[in-house]
RNA sequence: GGUGAGGUGGCUGAGUGGUCGAAAGCGGCGCUUUGCUAAAGCGCUGAGGGCGAAAGCUCUCCGGAGGUUCGAAUCCUCUCCUCACCGCCA
């Protein structure tokens, strides 16, 4: 959430900035929009405390004279009639703070300052590639041909069972997908510091618009509707909001968290749902990064957490590149992203296995959650999060990159020990 | 799910209708004393918002939402959460 301050006192910087997400016309009508609501909220609010102040002196008034014994009946009656004109008056101002609240929320981040222009992916600037695209001597196949010739992955089964994308992992395919968690969770808090934390995968509404999924992303969750509680789309959710409206000692930033979750997602409307395979599924698993920091690191934060995501795909020897998404092609909540992407052989593409993003304060807004600077002021955090992998897009990659013309494949060594085998093989 | 007891400031914990944003203690910060440390003494010490150039004035907040009242931390209703016991259960 923007701070109203920011859009109150420079408004063409808000309208500017927004405008660099593409749509400069919509951009002016919400800060207009919000602005009206602001000054018609604070002129209400401004009224019901001058006649709230107004009744307190009455009313205390009115406590000392009944004490003395003095009839009372005239003075109450008249307070009374103030009530209720501050209980109208105060609906109102109520309603003008929840709308503006409303309109805060559904209004996106302002990219930050260093953020490539641009409009669309095309114009994402590639900052990294590591690594090179492996050759083969045959054509590589998609890990759905892997995956079914080596009894891995069964589609069929699980359609049957929870409808299309979905997958089963079986035998061999299921513990791999184990051993890359395993893995990525080891290397993450072994090598880079982090704290592994186990985390609800249902959480409330409450964790959903701290995180910025709701109010404006719905109908891409999964909800239970008895109970009002969702299916977390990414550990994101849960692992944030551990701290949602509390204060944090300086001392303890920056808060550096992995956790591994299953995410949910309805991916309503999103092309290719529906095509076999695991390159978009409504149920996948990752292990997620997230930071608490203090502003004035959150940037470096982000680059070091950038760089422990790229790590996994480095320690499995998969070449990837990493694009930073250009204001046009951000999401709502960052101010600055980075994505990964791995090659997939059989796809003869990249396939994005990480976005790690900076949201400044606008997470830290929504869910209150603020630190205490040396001077014991309080100020909002900064969050950032990242894939440290997402596991479907990995495993692809993993299946295809090492294929062999005989029908196995080579696992990575850093696998070896988490799956107990260097590949897998076709059975006698 | 049932019954009972609770939810008050960073923490412990008083407060059952008026001057209570809230006693006291702990913790924290500052000052004095001190060779240093400790101890002691004194003072300060919640958050968010509105008006204002500022000084300052003022409003709201005692789990949450409603209600009663001139006036609510205090009374009533609902609700959430915690704890204990019972039931059920991986």
């Amino acid at each position: 959430m923007l701070d109203i301050r920011l859009i109150r006192e420079k408004p063409d910087f808000v309208t500017a900035g927004l405008s660099t997400r593409g749509d400069t016309g919509a951009a002016k009508a919400a800060v207009e929009q919000i602005l009206e609501c602001d000054r018609r909220r604070r002129a209400l609010e401004t009224e019901v405390q001058t006649l709230s102040a107004e009744r307190n002196r009455l009313s205390k008034e009115i406590g000392g004279r009944k004490a003395k014994g003095e009839d009372i009946s005239e003075a109450a009656a008249e307070v009374r009639i103030l009530g209720d004109k501050i209980a109208a008056l105060n609906h109102d101002a109520a309603k003008a703070d929840e709308e503006q609240r409303e309109l805060l929320l559904a209004t996106p981040n302002l990219p930050h300052a260093d953020c490539p222009r641009g409009t669309s992916a095309e114009d994402n600037p590639v900052v990294r590639v590591w690594g090179e695209k492996p050759a083969f001597t045959f054509e590589p196949h998609s890990h759905i041909a892997i995956g079914e010739r080596l009894g891995l992955l069964d589609f069929e089964r699980a359609v049957k069972i929870s409808g299309s994308a979905f997958a089963v992992y079986r035998g061999a395919g299921a513990r791999l997908e184990r051993a890359l968690i395993n893995f990525l969770l080891d290397l993450q808090t072994q090598e880079n510091g982090y704290t592994e934390m186990g985390v609800p995968y249902l959480v409330k509404r409450e964790a959903l618009i701290g995180t910025t999924q709701l109010p404006k992303f719905a109908d891409q969750q999964y909800r239970c509707a008895d109970d009002d509680l969702f299916l977390a789309p990414t550990a994101e959710v849960p692992v944030t909001n551990l701290h949602r409206e509390e204060i944090l000692p300086i001392a303890q930033l920056p808060v550096r968290y992995v956790a591994y979750t299953p995410c949910f997602r309805r991916e309503a409307g999103a092309a290719g749902v529906g095509t076999r395979g695991l390159i978009r599924m409504h149920q996948f698993d990752k292990v997620e990064l997230v930071k608490i920091s203090t502003p004035e690191n959150s940037m470096a934060e982000l680059e070091a957490l950038t760089a422990d995501a790229e790590k996994a795909l480095q320690v499995l020897g998969l070449h990837y590149r990493t694009i930073e998404l250009c204001c046009g092609d951000l999401g709502f909540g960052p101010t600055k992203t980075y994505d990964i992407e791995v090659w997939a052989p059989g796809q003869n593409s990249y396939l994005e296995v990480s976005s790690c993003s900076n949201f400044g304060d606008f997470q830290a807004r929504r869910m209150n959650l603020r630190f205490k600077d040396a001077e014991g002021k309080n100020h909002f955090c900064h969050t950032l999060n990242g894939s440290g992998t997402a596991l479907a897009r990995l495993y692809v990659a993993i299946l295809e990159a090492g294929q062999r013309e005989d029908g196995s494949v080579h696992l990575p060594p850093a696998l070896h020990p988490y799956f107990g085998a260097s590949q897998i093989r076709l059975p006698d």
